[in-house]
DNA sequence: TCTGGGGTCCTAGGACCC
DNA sequence: TCTGGGGTCCTAGGACCC
């Protein structure tokens, strides 16, 4: 059997941990620049709020004060990985599937409904984050059991389908477009077919689902009929591409703006390569302008650039990735957003003959630089440089309570 | 005025080869 | 009136996930 455990408005609830008086209120988490609503507490979702831009809420979030918050991934990432390390602790194999979901293995458990409900209360207990545990014979199957977890009191946080009879009716209960690996276009497309709930999907022939919807959605048909197809993965497979780019937070028409942030982006791929000991063969960078206002003039281009020998050193990286903002960068126009893709990784690095840069220095200087700066960012290359032009909008941030000092709480006794 | 960021997989179609 | 067939590789685009 496999478990799917997710955390209730993740982001929501990482922030009232630490603001307990929010409990029971609406409570919105923005995406960075403050411009997108990702995350909404119950009470602002019967307030009718969504997962939109916020402009369009303007009205509810000051008729019922709702509260917002800037995304603070530094607080979001660690509370994450307080709940994954309780769920490794509880069951032997478990795949971390998102920063609030993790699948796990319940192979050999007996009296799952006992066992569900001691971790989904021990993460609570331990974390202060309330989550849902959906039990089932397959991972397509588990994510609809903790759907009725999660929209279901009665549950108790815990929902098993663990017979056909139970499976039947959470099928027939579940609209089509709420099953994992059915999106948007794929439930429009089964609509107009008469298609409208899980039930009726697998309904479906074989042959008709495969010819339609290729080996994917017929993976989803087998999985939804109790086959199981997608196996847990414990080991995170290693990425196939890498990729830092943000919106800035107001448009930029320089050049030595968009140029640090292109170095801060290529610098922090590189951090993420070593994290996984992994090394580039080309990189691409990329610069929009913003694709939302078609009364600017638009320009969106990127290149690819190959890299002479595989690398994760960030001066090397930096110094590529800029040398393709050169030949992108168009003056005359407003620029939103840009990025740095690593877009082809290898476990290795094979040297050159003719490479001019000393590896091993190099790769001290970066194990250096790595230790220093740990979480926090201490040390960074001059061309990332000091200007604040590009930063994201972040009006509403909480502290980092759980990774800097100085922004821990303090509790006083009387 | 304000519109996220980081990933994956699959397919179709073109280029090229024999 | 006819213009092969099959294979590989690459890229762009579409779809999905959180």
């Amino acid at each position: 059997m496999f478990g799917l455990i997710d955390c209730n408005n993740f982001y929501v609830s990482c922030e009232r941990v630490f603001r307990p008086d929010l409990n029971g209120k609406p409570v919105a988490v923005l995406s960075n620049n403050d411009g997108y609503i990702i995350a909404v507490s119950n009470e602002a979702k019967h307030l009718g709020v969504k997962r939109k831009p916020v402009f369009e809420f303007k009205e509810e979030i000051e008729k019922y004060n709702i509260t917002l918050f800037s995304s603070n991934y530094t607080l979001y990432g660690d509370m994450s990985s307080r709940v994954m390390s309780i769920l490794s602790q509880m069951v032997q194999n478990i795949e971390i599937y998102s920063i609030d979901e993790a699948f796990l293995d319940f192979e050999g458990h007996n009296n799952l409904e006992t066992f569900g409900k001691e971790i989904t209360h021990t993460v609570t207990k331990n974390t202060g984050i309330p989550v849902s545990l959906g039990i089932a014979s397959t991972k397509t199957l588990a994510k609809i059991a903790n759907k009725f977890a999660k929209k279901h009191k009665a549950y108790h946080n815990v929902c098993i389908i663990d017979n056909e009879e139970k499976r039947i009716k959470a099928l027939q209960l579940t609209p089509i477009e709420d099953v994992w690996g059915i999106g948007r276009r794929i439930a429009k497309k089964l609509n107009l077919y008469g298609v409208t709930t899980a039930y009726e999907f697998t309904q479906q022939s074989q042959s008709w689902v495969r010819k339609m919807f290729t080996i994917t959605g017929e993976r989803t048909w087998k999985e939804l009929k109790g086959i199981a197809c997608i196996d847990i993965e414990e080991i995170p497979p290693q990425r196939k591409q890498i990729c830092t780019s943000r919106s800035f937070g107001k448009m930029l028409t320089d050049y030595d703006n968009i140029s640090e942030a292109i170095a801060t982006h290529a610098s922090s791929c590189a951090n993420k390569l070593r994290k996984q000991k992994a090394f580039a063969n080309s990189l691409m960078v990329f610069i929009h302008t913003n694709c939302f206002r078609e009364d600017l003039p638009q320009h969106c281009q990127n290149i690819v650039i190959d890299l002479p020998v595989a690398t994760n050193d960030s001066i090397e990286i930096v110094h590529y990735a800029l040398q393709g903002l050169k030949h992108i960068f168009v003056e005359g126009f407003q620029y939103k957003k840009c990025g740095v893709i690593i877009t082809e990784i290898s476990n290795h690095s094979q040297g050159n003959l003719f490479d001019a840069v000393d590896r091993d220095k190099r790769d001290t200087l970066m194990q250096i630089i790595d230790k220093l700066n740990g979480r926090g960012s201490v040390i960074k290359l001059a061309s990332q440089g000091n200007s604040k032009e590009w930063h994201l909008k972040q009006e509403q941030l909480s502290p980092r309570y759980t990774t800097n000092w100085s922004d821990v709480i303090e509790i006083k006794c009387r």
